[in-house]
DNA sequence: GCGCGCCTTCATAGGTCCTTCATACCGTTG
DNA sequence: CAACGGTATGAAGGACCTATGAAGGCGCGC
């Protein structure tokens, strides 16, 4: 169950939105001043914050920017109609989302479940190929050997990913053209080398020693196993 | 045209708001008690209703919990004057509004449009981006980069919305002219190349050194990732 | 109907990447 | 160990891809 911490000095919005909200299913905790909510956010600990810009003793935007030091819990900021700079302020420090009062009760809990679902989806898992120490990202199209970024070309990239798909296996020069290219391209099988040499330049520690990408004499070329 | 569902089993009060309703322009549909209501709700699927809690046969509340089975339909609740545990009630099934009876019709009809309003800026689904120091406000469609603003055309919004929406990951250009239009438009890859130039140099602070918006050569483009 | 902004298209210049080749090196085999 | 075929490497040419400015066409508001 989620956690919602509203915050706003007026404790008629505070009670409809915890009325709402935990007839949405949320769990609420609630605070009137900025002083309250930065005690209320240490302890409760929420996975979301209703965050009233007006707020007496410690102004909404300072509670914001002490949140931000030490979480990006998502915060939906509740703003007065056509407070531009107000809104301003807070999405430069990275309000998720802003309702403007008077608001429907519905409308802010659609909101919250929106920006909660949306930062789930943010984290969650995607395309990828893990072989020991080298992370593959598809999507990203991207490389990682130990936390290293590796940077490959379009056709490196296709050609480490079709090795790395079956590490351990061997693959002559032939399927790696197809991997490459569509099928039936016919090219230089000797080009094949040419981009393993520049791959392993980037990617081994050694290229003299490689420990990925393994010549298979002969043959052509695997991925090497996990340890 | 939007529908409006009035169920109440008094047959003045119903044509009372018909005739006003239709007045302003919506089509009306109505039931007097609670089955019909809920056949009617099924048969005309409404844009709003409006719910009359004294109901025979079946409570108006039963058909407040019902309807919300299956649908998030906007409710404006009749209650009589006072009647301070049936509005509780009628708020915690997610009714968006209320009137007291005898009521006005005018007030009827301005509550109804003003719910239907908020309900239709609450479907926007997701509202706002960061990714890093870029903000897209999608409702205002509006764009800032550190506290500057930034000032897009509605192609050129799209375009960068659908690449700040997965940062790092690379889109074909294909997929972009998808994004930009409906789907499977026919048109020169091409412009995507120029609506990349434009947004860089209204973006970019060295559009000849982009870090925002990044080339994937032979593949298309992507948005840099937080740092 | 006219001006204006926007999207697309086009031509060209410049850049990146892929392939090829020549040569040096390595592994296998008899 | 010698000979042969396979592999590694650096360099260079050319094909392909991108950047950019300018111009045409379309729709929209005035």
């Amino acid at each position: 169950m989620k956690t919602i911490l509203v915050v706003d000095d007026e404790p008629k919005i505070v009670q409809l939105a915890r009325d709402y909200l935990e007839h949405a299913g949320f769990r609420v905790a609630s605070a009137s001043d900025g002083r309250e909510a930065l005690a209320s956010f240490r302890a409760a600990v929420p996975d979301l914050i209703v965050l009233d810009l007006g707020l007496p003793l410690v102004d909404g935007l300072d509670v914001a920017r002490s949140v931000r030091k030490t979480s990006n819990v998502p915060i939906v900021m509740l703003t007065g109609r056509g407070d531009e700079s107000d809104r301003v302020s807070g999405l430069e420090l990275g309000a998720d989302d802003y309702v403007t009062k008077p608001f429907s009760p519905k409308e802010l809990v659609a909101r919250v479940r929106a920006v909660l679902r949306r930062s789930e989806v943010a984290a969650a898992p995607v395309d990828i190929i893990h072989v020991g120490e080298v992370t593959l990202d598809l999507p990203r199209m991207s490389v990682r050997v130990k936390d290293r970024a590796v940077d490959l070309t379009p056709t490196e990239f296709q050609l480490l990913t079709a090795l790395a798909r079956a590490p351990g296996r061997v693959f002559t020069r032939a399927q790696l053209l197809d991997a490459v290219h569509g099928v039936a391209f016919e090219s230089y099988e000797r080009a094949i080398d040419a981009h393993v040499k520049n791959i392993r330049r980037k990617l081994e520690p050694d290229p003299r020693e490689p420990r990925y990408l393994l010549t298979v004499h002969g043959v052509g070329y695997r991925f090497a196993e996990e340890p």
